[in-house]
DNA sequence: GACATTTGTTGTCTGTGCCAACATAAAGCC
DNA sequence: GGCTTTATGTTGGCACAGACAACAAATGTC
C-alpha cells in the first residue's frame, strides 16, 4: 500500500515514541491490511504482522469498537483446525471525490470497501470559477446524501486537479484548464461543505490508485505516466511512497525537456515530452476530430497510412527517451502507461522497449518492466477516495 | 539526518511492532541525535524527542552501557537552573573507507565523532583488478591498525565506486574507470578483511555526506550533483532519505538526455548532461592540460577569451536545462553543486538560475535554491563512514 | 469417537515510558 | 550570604501494551 503522509511512527529523526504511539502504529497497520484486502482472516493478520494472537484479538476488538471493521463468520473451511474468523472493512464509511471536467463537475461517493455507491454530474461552465465548482459540488453532494443510508458516514472530500497543487497549503497553484491561479480551493470548499477537503494533482491521485489497487500492486518502485487531453501527467512511487517534493509539485514528468525541438507544451516549455507526444497531434495524424479515448486507441493500433505510422513511430521514439531518462533517475521496478500512452506502447512495444533500453544505463534497464495501467475510467475516484481514507488509516483511534 | 535503510519501525505495511521495537526505535533516535550533533545536552535530547526526562535518563544510561556514548561534565553555564549534562558520541568506534583512485587506493579510518584518524595510500595499477584492490586495502588496513589504540574498534568498511553498484547484492555492476563488470566486491573484500563491507556509488556517498553534514543540512528534499573527471554523478534525497531505486542504481543524473546532440558521454549515451557538460572539454577550452580541481575552478572564474566564455556559457545553458528537468521531477528545496559544476555556477549564477527557472514549472521553480557544496576533498570519507555507521545507528542494541 | 491441528479467549507477567516527588545545581535578588 | 526561582537529574510507583501459557472451541483425519 502506498502511503501519502509519512506518519510512520518515529519516522523522522527527533520525535521519540511512547507506548501510545506503539498502539496507534499497530492499529494503523492492522487497519491498512484490512483496507487493502477488503476482507481478511484474523489468522492471516497474525502471521502478516507477526504479532501475538491475543494482541490481534485485542486490536481487532478496538477497531470493531471504532466501527471501522466488522467480524463476519468463518466462511472459509476445508483446512484442518478451527476456522479463523474474517475481518472486513466497514462499508458505511464514505469519501467524496470531486473531479472538475469540461462542461461538468463529477462528484462521487466511494466507500472504504471500494464501492462507488453514488455519483452526480453537475453542469458547469467550461472555465468555471472556484465558486461555481463549490456550488456544483454542494448541489451534487446533497443529491448524493439522499442516496446514502442514515448510518453511512462521510469523512472527507478530495478534489483532483489537472494542474499544480500546493499540497501543503491545500491550494491550487496553477491550473490552465480551469484558468485558476493561486486559489486556496481546499479551504474554500471545506468551509462550504463543513468537511475536510484535500486537493491534489490528478496524476498523483491516479498513481496512488494504480500503485495500490491497480497494475502497480506489489511493486515498491513505480513510475506512472498518463497521457490525456490536458497533456502528460504522472507520479512516482519510491519504496511504497508517493513522492511529493517540498511543496507537492513533484512528478511533473510531462515537462521534462528531451530535445532541441521548438514545439511547446501546455505550459509553454519547449522540447518536452508533452510538447512532442500529445493527444491532439495523434488525433490529427489519424484524421480524427476530438475522438473518445477508445476511438483514439483503436485508431492508433490499426493505423495503416504511412504518414500516420511515421508519426506514431516518432512519438514512440520520443517516449522511449523520456522513459529512459526516468529509468536512469529512479531505477524503477515497473513503468505503468495510461491514457493514450497505453495504445502507443501496444502499437509497437518492441520498438519502445528496445529504444528505451538503448538510452538507459546498464544496471537500471535490466530489470525494468513496462506495463499498461489496469484501472479504467474510475481511477480518479479510486485514488481520490484513498487520499481521503489515508488520514483515517494512519490514525484509526482519532476517528471517534 | 539522512537515513540509508528504512528501518523506521513499522514503516512498511504488515510488520507489527512490539515493545522491543519501541525501545530500539527510541534508542536509535537518541543515538542519531547524538551522532549528528557530536555532543548534545540531555535537556536538548529531552525537548527534541519529546520523551520524558526519566526516559532519556534510562536510554542514555543504556547507550553509555553499550559504550556508544559518554557523559561529560556540564560544560555550558550561564543559564538559570541546574546545568544539563552533555552526551557525546564515542570516539573509539571507527569506520574504514576505501576509495580506489588512479594509481592508488586510499584507505582511511574515520571515527564516529567525525575525525579522520588515520590514512594510508597504497599504489595500485591504473586499472587494478578486484584482487589488487583487496591486497592494497589489506596492506593499508594493517598500517592503519598500528596507528589506532588498543581500545579502538573498527566496525565496518565502505567502498566508494565511481560506477553502478547493486546495493542489494553488494556488488559492482559496472565501473568503467576500474574496468570491472559484475564483481561481487563486497563479499570479496569482506572475506579478506573479516569485516562487514558495504559498497556504494560515489555520488550517493557524497550526497549522503553533503545532506547530513554539509550544505544540505536542515533540508529534507535535496538534489546533489557532482562534476568530476569521471563525469557527472549525484544523488537525490527525498524526505530525508536517499533514494536508491529497485536495485540501487537510482540517481544517474548525468545520463539524462537533454538535447539531440550527437556528443556521447562515458557510457556512450548521446545528448546527455554529461556528454555536453564535462571536465575535459572545459579544460581544453581554457587551455589547460590535466588541471587540478582548484586550477580549473579559477580558470573558469577568470576566463576572458571570447571562445572560452562562449563555451562556458553554453555549458551553463545546458546545465540550466538539466537542473530544470530535475526541478520538475522532484520539486526540491535545494540543489547542491560540487566539483567543476561549482565554479560553473559561480561564473554566472544569474544566467544559470534564470535559465533554469525559465525551463521549470511554475510551482517548483519558486522556492528552489541552488547552492555550492560545503564539504571538501574528504567528502567520500565522511559519507562512506556514515554508510558504515548507519547500521549501528539504526540498531544500537545489536552492537554488543 | 478419539486424536491432531489450528484458532480464539482468558489471566498473568514483563518491560517500557510516564508521572510525581524529591534532590541538586545554578542564577537572581535582597 | 541566605533566600527564592528555575531548570535538571533521580527515584519509586504506576499504567498499559504486547507476550506467553493454559484452556476452550471448531474443524479434519483416522
Amino acid at each position: 500500500m502506498v502511503k501519502v503522509e509519512s506518519q510512520s511512527f518515529a519516522g523522522s529523526i527527533g520525535r521519540g515514541a511512547n507506548r501510545d504511539d506503539l498502539r496507534q502504529s499497530n492499529l494503523s497497520n492492522l487497519l491498512k491490511l484490512v483496507y487493502q484486502n477488503r476482507t481478511i482472516s484474523r489468522s492471516d493478520l497474525t502471521s502478516m504482522t507477526g504479532l501475538n494472537r491475543s494482541t490481534i484479538s485485542d486490536l481487532v476488538g478496538e477497531l470493531v469498537g471504532l466501527k471501522l471493521v466488522s467480524e463476519s463468520e468463518t466462511a472459509q473451511a476445508g483446512r484442518v483446525g478451527r476456522p479463523s474468523s474474517n475481518v472486513s472493512i466497514a462499508e458505511n464509511i464514505f469519501a467524496i471525490t470531486v473531479v472538475p471536467r469540461y462542461h461538468s463537475t463529477i462528484v462521487s461517493a466511494v466507500s472504504m470497501s471500494g464501492e462507488l455507491k453514488a455519483r452526480a454530474r453537475i453542469a458547469t461552465p467550461i472555465h468555471p470559477s472556484p465558486e461555481e465548482v463549490c456550488d456544483a459540488t454542494e448541489v451534487a453532494l446533497s443529491q448524493i446524501r439522499k442516496q446514502l443510508k442514515k448510518t453511512d458516514r462521510i469523512i472527507g472530500v478530495s478534489v483532483a486537479i489537472s494542474g499544480q497543487v500546493d499540497v501543503r497549503n491545500n491550494s491550487v497553484r496553477i491550473c490552465s484548464f480551469l484558468k485558476w491561479t493561486e486559489v486556496p480551493f481546499g479551504a474554500l470548499l471545506s468551509e462550504r461543505l463543513g468537511l475536510p477537503v484535500q486537493i491534489d494533482n490528478d496524476g498523483s491521485i491516479a498513481c496512488l490508485a494504480e500503485s495500490t489497487f491497480g497494475a502497480g500492486r506489489g511493486f515498491s518502485d513505480i513510475i506512472y505516466l498518463f497521457g490525456g487531453t490536458g497533456g502528460i501527467g504522472g507520479g512516482v512511487v519510491i519504496e511504497d511512497k508517493l513522492i511529493r517534493g517540498y511543496r507537492g509539485y513533484a512528478g511533473e514528468l510531462g515537462h521534462i525537456r528531451l530535445t532541441d525541438s521548438k514545439a511547446v507544451d501546455s505550459l509553454g516549455l519547449s522540447g518536452t515530452l508533452e510538447a512532442l507526444v500529445n493527444r491532439e497531434q495523434l488525433a490529427e495524424a489519424l484524421g480524427l476530430d476530438d475522438p473518445e479515448d477508445d476511438e483514439l486507441a483503436s485508431a492508433i493500433l490499426e493505423a495503416s497510412s504511412p504518414r500516420a505510422r511515421r508519426i506514431i513511430d516518432k512519438k514512440i521514439d520520443v517516449l522511449a527517451i523520456g522513459l529512459a531518462n526516468l529509468v536512469n533517475i529512479f531505477n524503477p521496478q515497473v513503468i505503468l502507461l495510461a491514457g493514450f500512452l497505453q495504445p502507443l506502447f501496444q502499437a509497437n512495444d518492441y520498438s519502445l522497449l528496445s529504444k528505451m533500453r538503448h538510452s538507459a544505463v546498464a544496471g537500471s534497464r535490466e530489470h525494468v518492466q513496462v506495463r499498461t495501467a489496469a484501472l479504467g475510467s474510475r481511477i480518479l475516484e479510486i485514488g481520490g477516495a484513498q487520499l481521503v481514507f489515508q488520514d483515517l488509516l494512519n490514525n484509526p483511534a482519532a476517528s471517534k
